[in-house]
RNA sequence: GCUGCCGUGGCUCAGUGGUAGAGCACUCCCUUGGUAAGGGAGAGGUCGUGAGUUCAAUCCUCACCGGCAGCACCA
């Protein structure tokens, strides 16, 4: 006998190899008819798995919120049997649930085409009223090897033969003849998973994600406990896709590309203003900081990146060119190697340290074509990039620093910070440094996260090959993750390029470098702020701040007066003297997101008066022009000043 | 880079084996109108590029270029 404890406290005692499904019905007919799953001492388990010993239970109805995971796997599995029951042949591989839904990838000679999802969809609801059983059977590890050859799916069988061997071979069997190897834990039956699900996108996948091997194809799906869970998914995809940075910078006439010049950006005068703005704002939070500005050059030639360790490492990334003299110069990638020489110009001493040494740094990157995406991937862009010269006992209070710095940034910008991870050492035949030098810069960086408040996600293997990092990562309108901030802790370049100072017993050292960005790129974080507001931006940030509309044409002069008036005080103004109704106007730059609309009538030009109307609000505050001024010029300090 | 889909006026999109259409924007005219579209007229496209099939290609086929989605990459 077992004894099992429930949620309420109670201990019942029952054979040994009972499942859920019994225990269920031993307490209520109505429970047993809903019972999804149980957790047993916090381990989801299949209904109809024995249990061996004793824990604690609790047995979970299809609504409970762990089980929309499970609802999400057991699609991902009702569509591999369907595409297979649709396309036999295609060898099935593997199908995870994941955030919002689910996918699974297949191998299969033919492309599925965008036509056979709603097909598969079909028949996917057709399994559903199906209700076929899903049971869970442990297999010999050799027989399954066996059995998956045997139906061809090679694939599976690979994943067996990779398996720990201590591992448990479980096969899922669906209805009579449907089987797939999975770890579980599933639905006893396929009516579990419900309809509220929807087959969304096709793409290719490489096997176990590497490009070395075979190219798969994936269907991806979204699956929700509900139909009202489900559209109101569909309505939040809508509704993000209208925040699209590229949509809205068309829109708001921010920039635009061409083709001849993949990634890279038309900066329009309301985007470079949005840009310039930006730029004097970090300016000033660096100078505060204790940041040295400096300019380095775009163009260098490559022995100097030879030396760099660029040339190894970066070539396949770098735009290099020919002379006609025959050197080959390469366009910069990043900063950091200029920035060491800077630093290398003359003798330092330990007093100097640290030397916190900025740039807006223009740089290129031939960054893979499928990679490219608006802002936020492009391959000329501008860094807000600096690095810090410090002596080791400085690391962490400096990184600490830098963190907070970040924080206080995102915060005036108004956007959340998805998560902070720390990236530790990659994989030994790429990496640089001894194991030590790893311990070490990894807990200086774990260290000074904590003493600013923060605790990392650790992604393991993530760093770069010259040190572990933290990344600051934000999500964009449609649900994807950008790096933004960075701090990353180099020991490989101060000793390719030779840095050093005079420490304070005479001897030379090395001093430790610090890569640090808080934008990352200005394109980037342009494109993740546009999203972040939507282009409703604050009033510091609108690139047009304030335009004035008067309503009939007998008062432009003295709107043409109200306008210069604000543009002497700061204030970024447009007029709209054209030959169209207020009604007209306001809609116009109403749409076109700019923050106020000072509404000027025969009213206003007699008594000198202005009508403010925000941008989302429906009233109008009616001020004298000097108030106007004043409140326009509070109102669009930055956040920093 | 890989796989799939897509490529028609500035923008959003419709359409056909017989060389094209709508709405918005644009220009001009009328209208001077108090808080989200006043009315009328006009101009604007070698249908991504190249080749092929055909009497005839924007439409079918192929290649290339570019865009989108995902994957891979992101020293």
């Amino acid at each position: 006998m077992i004894d099992l404890t429930f949620p309420d406290g109670a201990v019942r005692s029952y054979e040994q190899g009972v499942t859920g499904r019994t225990i269920a019905e031993g307490l209520s007919k109505s429970l047993a008819k809903k019972a999804a799953m149980i957790r047993l001492n916090g381990d989801l388990y299949d209904l109809d798995r024995p249990i061996e010993g004793h824990g604690t239970i609790e047995i979970l109805l299809r609504d409970a919120p762990e089980m929309l995971e499970v609802i999400r796997h057991d699609a991902a599995h009702l569509l591999a049997q369907a595409v297979q029951e649709l396309f036999p042949g295609t060898q099935v591989t593997i199908g995870p649930s994941i955030e919002d839904g689910f996918y699974y990838d297949f191998a299969r000679a033919e492309p599925f085409s965008l036509d056979d999802l709603p097909k598969i969809e079909k028949k996917m609801k057709e399994l559903v009223d199906r209700d076929e059983k899903i049971v869970r059977e442990v297999w010999d590890r050799n027989e399954a090897i066996a059995h998956f050859e045997s139906i061809g799916e090679n694939y599976k069988a690979e994943i067996i033969r990779d398996l720990p061997g201590t591992e448990t071979i479980t096969v899922y069997r669906h209805g009579d003849n449907w089987k797939d190897l999975c770890r579980g834990p599933h639905f006893p039956s396929s009516k579990f998973v419900g309809k509220a699900f929807k087959l969304t996108k096709l793409a290719g996948a490489y096997w176990r994600g590497d490009q070395n091997n075979a190219q798969l194809q994936r269907i991806y799906g979204t699956a929700w406990a509900s139909e009202e869970d489900l559209q109101a998914y569909l309505t939040r995809i809508e509704e993000a896709e209208k925040r699209d940075h590229r949509k809205i910078g068309r829109q708001m006439d921010l920039f635009h590309m061409q083709e001849e010049g993949r990634g890279m950006v038309f900066w329009h005068p309301k985007g470079w203003t949005l840009w310039q703005t930006l730029e004097a704002y970090i300016r000033r939070k660096l100078d505060k900081a204790g940041y040295v500005e400096v300019r380095t050059p775009q163009v260098l030639d490559s022995t100097f990146w030879q030396k760099s360790g660029h040339w190894d490492k970066y070539r396949a990334n770098m735009f290099v060119c020919e002379t006609v003299e025959g050197e080959t110069l390469a366009v910069k990638p990043m900063s950091c190697p200029g920035h060491v020489q800077v630093f290398n110009v003359g003798l330092r001493s330990y007093r100097e340290l640290p030397i916190r040494m900025g740039e807006f740094g223009s740089c290129h990157r031939y960054e893979p074509s499928g990679s490219l995406h608006g802002l936020m991937r492009v391959r000329a862009f501008t860094q807000d990039d600096g690095h810090i010269f410090c002596r080791e006992d400085q690391v962490v209070s400096e990184v600490s620093d830098f963190v907070t710095l970040t924080q206080q940034v995102y915060a005036d910008l108004g956007f959340e910070v998805d998560e902070i991870a720390l990236s530790t050492r990659p994989a030994p035949d790429v990496r640089a440094g001894t194991d030590e030098q790893w311990d070490q810069s990894e807990a200086m960086l774990l260290d000074a996260s904590r003493k600013a408040g923060v605790e990392p996600r650790i992604a393991p293997g993530d760093g770069a090959f010259y040190g572990p990092k933290l990344e600051f990562i934000v999500r964009d309108a449609i649900g994807r993750t950008w790096t933004c901030g960075t701090i990353q802790l180099d020991m490989v370049l101060p000793e390719r390029l030779s840095a050093e100072y005079v420490a304070e017993d005479g001897s030379r050292r090395r001093p430790i470098m610090l890569h640090r960005a808080i934008f990352g790129s200005f394109e980037r974080f342009i494109g993740i702020t546009i999203e972040n507001y939507a282009g409703k931006f604050p009033l510091w940030l609108a690139p047009l701040q304030v335009m004035v509309a008067p309503i009939t044409s007998d008062t432009n002069d003295y709107a043409q007066q109200v306008a210069q008036k604000l543009r002497n005080a700061g204030i970024r103004v447009d007029t709209d003297l054209r030959n169209e109704k207020i009604n007209y106007k306001i809609r116009e730059h109403s749409l076109a997101k700019v923050p106020v609309i000072a509404v000027i009538g025969r009213k206003e030009a007699e008594t000198g008066e202005v009508a403010l109307r925000y941008l989302g609000q429906d009233g109008q505050s009616i001020l004298s022009l000097d108030e106007a001024v004043r409140v326009l010029t509070t109102g669009a300090a930055p956040p920093d000043l």
